[in-house]
DNA sequence: TATTTTTACGCAACCGATTGCAATTGTTGT
DNA sequence: ACAACAATTGCAATCGGTTGCGTAAAAATA
């Protein structure tokens, strides 16, 4: 097989007596290109075999049509599901998405920021990875004028776009959803300590709930994980069983972790939802599987990733600088399943 | 704030009054350049917030070192892992992973192949769309000395890397573990008509064993379906729990296939696995949450990207261009749960 | 000291598409 | 038929690193 040379316009140019402005004109349409000519040119790319460098062109415009997609992985539902929203709306305008996972390493986050940076992506979308708490490494982005849109895990203090969900809101409604199914001792599982972050609104949403009803906040019913996984889930859900006033429901801010409860709760002869009613946070698929049917809270996941790629690509557009970074948020809402069920 | 424009090696150059090619150089630690102006360079490079242009490297240099994947989407749980492992293995080599999800269409699959090709990829892992039957659209990177590896689902009559799994050895060693776990009616779900698909070499691996047992093979226990979905698994499930003498056994070629029956056979009041054994395929996080557990085949994701990657790499250093593309083969097993317990 | 070798760096072309401006050809008006 | 203008196309610089080749200076050898 012979070392088949990529197809530039200069092929092009020489093979049809044109100069190679009048070929990358003709390529998009340009109005001071004849019909003729375009079709011409087109014909001939269409028949070498013609594939635009988009290194050259995004070289010499100093823009990619790139959006740049940092997140922790790829590998959980709402994060995958996120992914597809900006997708979606990104191909609509004809943008490329590039993903890089930070596996919530700081480290690695800074990495892979320059990375994008490096690669001049034309705007960036990121959830912050749980151990990042100085965010330096994005003024990079702000400082040279490109949209940069935080998503669901949001620094404090950083002026610039953002979209998510009320967390306190979302928090208050799971714990009053609890509330209303007849639960009057109610754990939470909380994570992370910073001001602000969304562990800490759900929780705030949680206590707020508790006492509107008149419902005694205990500190032992709260209980601070060191990560969001299915083990941890199951740790806390042990110490949990084993107060001896046992609770009656508990509000999780993650489906995994609801998951952890229900199953620890079944190995111990607890039953859900007669005995201890849970709720959990995200609606993963995996909520419709458990049995019972996990009730949990929606996490507009796809909305949010169209939103986010919406807010890049129109301020792409009109490169208007304004200093007003409006924050979105979108809606949740109570899905109740057979695990809260009376 | 004022626009802050990129810094480049000509900025360096001209506040140290030196050539652009010998910051290049110092930059990379190029032999000819001494150790002190090697750090000089690297200093200012730093004060100044300098952040290589990959564009233009990659213009230049003709080479990205990028890997680009093609997927049908990240939301499953093997091909986000299978993400993992790439990542994993590109970082040590310093690679950047780009990923296109081709949503299973082949016209998708068809613009973002030509999306990476126009990015200049320096190589490829693709495990193709669903729709896909023809593969013309790859031959721009073979033509191009581009290194091609396929994953998982490879295309058949097509001389390039592929990792994959036995799925026939697997499918074999799946229904083997039903039989010997007492089954004697045991059905099957498959997908897809193509000879040489992965869902036919695992029936083939289905029936050999079946034959291998003295167990007839009955063409109403093998079912097709349109997708590899809980929809249609529940669906198939439906029509197999509806024949008279009831199968005793199931071997789904998917753990969403395996959920949907398992799922099924409870509302219908069908024990698992006393009354009805069920082993799935992949090892998908679902299959040890689902109560019962879910006994199933593992499909080493991780260490396949890991391998698909290694490929790439190494082929991208010794460029040469080996006409011998051979297959990797990993290893698959059984993993023996409460579905299939005796 | 003269000469060869090594070390360290500069010059300038190059990768491929884009774009402001100049130039050429074609049209219309009078 | 000729100026004025519109429609097309060409010229050449540009984006920012990279790299082959040339050269001056320093070190080693004769």
């Amino acid at each position: 097989m012979e070392e088949n040379k990529h197809v530039t316009i200069y092929d092009i140019a020489e093979r049809l007596n044109l100069a190679t402005s009048t070929i990358s004109r003709a390529l998009k349409d340009h109005h001071t290109i004849s019909d003729k000519t375009i079709k011409k040119v087109k014909k001939t790319a269409e028949e070498m075999g013609f594939v635009p460098n988009t290194l050259a062109a995004g070289l010499r415009g100093n823009k990619t049509r790139t959006i740049g997609v940092l997140i922790p992985t790829v590998t959980q539902p709402f994060l995958s599901s996120l992914i597809s929203g900006i997708e979606i709306t990104a191909q609509k305008s004809d943008y490329t998405v590039i993903i890089m996972q930070s596996h919530d390493s700081y480290e690695e986050e800074v990495n892979m920021a320059k990375s994008l940076y490096s690669n001049r992506v034309s705007g960036v979308i990121c959830s912050l990875a749980m151990e990042t708490r100085d965010t330096a490494h994005f003024h990079q982005f702000s400082n040279n004028n490109i949209p940069l849109v935080f998503v669901d895990r949001v620094p404090k203090g950083y002026n610039t776009f953002r979209v998510v969900i009320d967390n306190y809101t979302a928090g208050y409604k799971a714990t009053k959803h609890l509330i209303e199914q007849g639960c009057i001792r109610i754990a939470h599982f909380t994570a992370g300590s910073e001001l602000g972050n969304l562990y800490n609104e759900r929780k705030r949403g949680y206590i707020e709930a508790l006492k509107d009803h008149n419902i005694e906040v205990e500190e032992e019913l709260i209980i601070n994980l060191n990560s969001v996984t299915y083990e941890d889930g199951v740790k806390a859900s042990n110490a949990l069983f084993d107060l001896k006033p046992l609770p009656d429901g508990l509000f999780a801010p993650g489906d995994i972790l609801a998951v952890s409860a229900v199953q620890t709760a079944k190995k111990r002869g607890i039953k859900v939802p007669e005995e201890f009613k849970v709720i959990g946070f995200n609606n993963d698929p995996i909520s419709q599987i458990i049995d019972p049917n996990l009730s949990t809270i929606t996490h507009p996941a796809e909305k949010m990733g169209k939103a986010a790629a919406e807010i890049i690509i129109k301020n792409l557009k009109s490169s208007k600088n304004d200093d007003a970074k409006e924050i979105t948020f979108l809606n949740t809402e109570v899905l109740a399943r057979e695990s809260t069920q009376k």
